[in-house]
DNA sequence: GAGAGCCTGGCG
DNA sequence: CGCCAGGCTCTC
């Protein structure tokens, strides 16, 4: 479910709420979780723990505690992090995992499709969990560049669509903002990583730069039943080209969106922006 | 490369 | 009822 944007946007929610709070209890609900470890073994880590600090790579949320202990989550599809009053999970929310703070509320994992997963230890869980040690450089960071694209996908015979989500490629990017950024480009979602030449790949990383910055500055885009925090939602949706927007007309050229799907997911584009 | 699988829920 | 879903991993 959430990509970058919306994974950032999680991190700015939840840093003033519980930055220099101390972990009271830490119960895993669902053993699904957390795919490393017995839940027991994970809360005697845990407990008496101060978050000092909660940063991002990628899609995953990294929080940093006292004695270098080390929580990190991924979202995967569903996953939901909010912090409310209470000494337990709140009736009627399923957290899978709940974490009671020292000011009498606690950190919420909710996550409908239980795809997501929380990992727990110490600094060394950044080399260890395969997909986070292994990731490409962040679109948000200056090792973002049209050229390192390039040298990344000019031997790559995959379709653009799939490189750009592929996270050893590139970090962050989900199926929403890869469609947007190609459209945005001008490059067919088809078109095979070897056959951009150094321009287009200049301009398709300023694009992806650009996109992932808006939707940041809208709170992510919002919809089904994503939400930021508690109940909060972003607005990035309104601004969508071409995502969700099949047979609906091209906001620059008047065509019709059309929609394909490569490697398993659906592909929106405007055949006349974006010619194969 | 493509496809199945992991899960649950919303929508037509 | 079938299809779809913002992710990722594993197998053919």
């Amino acid at each position: 479910m959430p990509e970058l944007p919306e994974v950032e946007t999680v991190r700015q929610y939840l840093l003033p709420r519980i930055v220099d709070r101390r972990i009271v209890t830490a119960r895993f609900l669902d053993h699904r979780v957390l795919p490393l470890m017995e839940a027991a073994a994970a809360s005697q880590i845990l407990i008496g723990r101060t978050i000092h600090d909660i940063t991002r790579r990628g899609k995953y949320l990294v929080f940093w505690l006292s004695a270098q202990g080390m929580i990190i989550v991924h979202l995967r599809m569903t996953g939901r992090l909010f912090v409310v009053d209470g000494l337990g999970p709140p009736a009627g929310e399923r957290c899978s995992a709940w974490f009671q703070l020292d000011n009498g509320q606690g950190l919420c994992f909710q996550d409908t499709r239980r795809f997501g997963t929380i990992y727990v230890g110490d600094q060394q869980l950044l080399s260890e969990i395969p997909g986070l040690a292994n990731l490409g450089p962040d679109p948000t960071s200056s090792k973002w560049t049209g050229s390192v694209l390039h040298q990344r996908i000019h031997q790559r015979r995959a379709p653009i669509k799939s490189l750009l989500l592929n996270q050893t490629v590139v970090a962050g990017i989900g199926n929403i903002y890869a469609d947007e950024s190609l459209h945005c480009a001008g490059i067919h979602p088809q078109r095979l990583g070897l056959s951009l030449d150094a321009e287009e790949c200049d301009t398709l990383a300023q694009c992806v730069k650009d996109i992932l910055q808006s939707a940041l500055a809208y709170e992510g885009t919002t919809f089904r039943d994503f939400r930021l925090g508690y109940d909060q939602t972003g607005s990035f949706q309104e601004r969508l080209q071409v995502y969700g927007r099949t047979g609906e007309e091209c906001r620059h050229c008047s065509g019709s969106i059309e929609r394909i799907s490569i490697a398993g997911r659906s592909s929106h584009y405007c055949p006349n922006c974006q010619p194969s």
